[in-house]
DNA sequence: ACCTGAACACCGTTCAAGT
DNA sequence: ACCTGAACACCGTTCAAGT
């Protein structure tokens, strides 16, 4: 991790410029004033003054710096989080609250999927992960059934959230979009398609996330065998 | 799209060095031989021994190329599929024929979730989709539920596909992502997750694609009143 | 009609040489 | 201990000038 910081003992040799802290926020500050496509090492190296090969000593390679840059953002929005009692509701709960923090992230994509993401990140995600397994071990799931239960919702979440704001960032205009779908859906072999047609857009823009979660935590406990006790 | 091809009329200016069909299959050359990375335009310029901007003439830009490149082998990958009577079977071998065709296809999250993805894939994907709102309507679904039952599919499909893909791409060893996972959830806050430790990444690996689905599905169905005639 | 090199405006990362 | 410029090995895309 980073440099050691002993405030008690004297320090040695040349002083940093920088730290951990000042490359997140100088981060942040590149991505509020510029957007994430402006979010480069280069870029970044420039905001705070130092040469770009600085930030090395500092953060491993990008994805590092992707991933320090998420689980602070999480942080913040996971810690109040209140937990209800009740098991499924408490899934729900946990994976809204995971979904919304992600929401205003566009650039997840890069992130979420990295390979072990989740033994990567810090307290307060790890806590709704654990609010997911422990509710659906309460439900009667093994924990096996359980860890399933949270990696389909992981999927869902991810897919949703990918697809949506990809769809945001640079979206044609409505009625143009309306066109684009009705004239692709306009064939004889797919009559529900064509009958749907230019109302897709307009569909798939309502906020279904909670009910597809809802569906599919339902459709879960169903498979399990009824047990009390 | 591309150049006028009339074969009957006197060929006019300059004569065509490469053509959409011939890059494409350059591209999939590029890609089998040095997998993804390499597949850059100047790359693939070099592979046909042209000059990198002529490929402009031919596609829009790389996102163009890329999606006709997914359209063409899910065209191959889907053509062949058969489609069960039984409407709850039916959308699970439509979505099961989706996952399995993008399965090697690691790059998907450059095209997947390109806005209006749908508008713009080619007539076999399109027969799949309609497959599974034909058989959500079969099933009792008005259109707006049947679009949106297949929308979350897609989610969980997409991100299924992202997470897994990525984590073949490149990960550890697997003994040490069970110590990885071992030591992430080692905490007293996360009980549940310390019991299952290091066993994460075997439960992980396992395949529940189909499982999954077909609890979003059931879970869907479960919600919509009980119809029938 | 179609092709092209040069140029523009960038990337992430490594390395040897500072201070 | 920490910082740095230069260099490496690339990108996608535009444009004016060919043939």
């Amino acid at each position: 991790m980073g440099p050691v910081t002993d405030e008690t003992a004297p320090r040695r040799g040349r002083p940093p410029v920088t730290s951990r802290a000042a490359i997140l926020a100088a981060a942040r500050r590149v991505v509020d004033a510029e957007g994430w496509d402006r979010l480069t090492l280069r870029r970044l190296a420039a905001e705070l003054g130092v040469g770009t090969t600085t930030l090395y000593h500092h953060v491993r390679d990008r994805e590092d710096l992707l991933l320090q840059l998420l689980d602070e953002h999480v942080e913040r929005a996971l810690g109040a989080v209140e937990l209800p009692e009740d098991p499924r509701e408490r899934i729900l709960v946990a994976l809204v609250a995971i979904h919304d923090a992600l929401d205003d992230w566009p650039r997840a994509a890069e992130v979420l999927t990295v390979d072990g993401f989740l033994a990567r990140v810090g307290g307060p995600a790890l806590r709704m992960v654990e609010a997911v397994v422990g509710a659906a071990v309460d439900l009667g799931c093994t924990p096996e059934q359980a860890v399933s239960l949270f990696r389909a919702s992981w999927f869902y979440t991810v897919g949703e959230l990918l697809v949506r704001t990809r769809s945001r960032e640079r979206s044609e205009a409505p009625e143009r979009r309306a066109e684009l779908f009705a004239e692709a859906f306009a064939r004889p072999e797919t009559p529900h398609l064509a009958a749907v047609g230019p109302r897709w857009p307009e569909i798939a823009g309502r906020d279904g996330y909670r009910a597809g979660l809802e569906a599919l935590v339902d459709g879960t406990l169903l498979r399990l065998p009824a047990a009390d006790g």
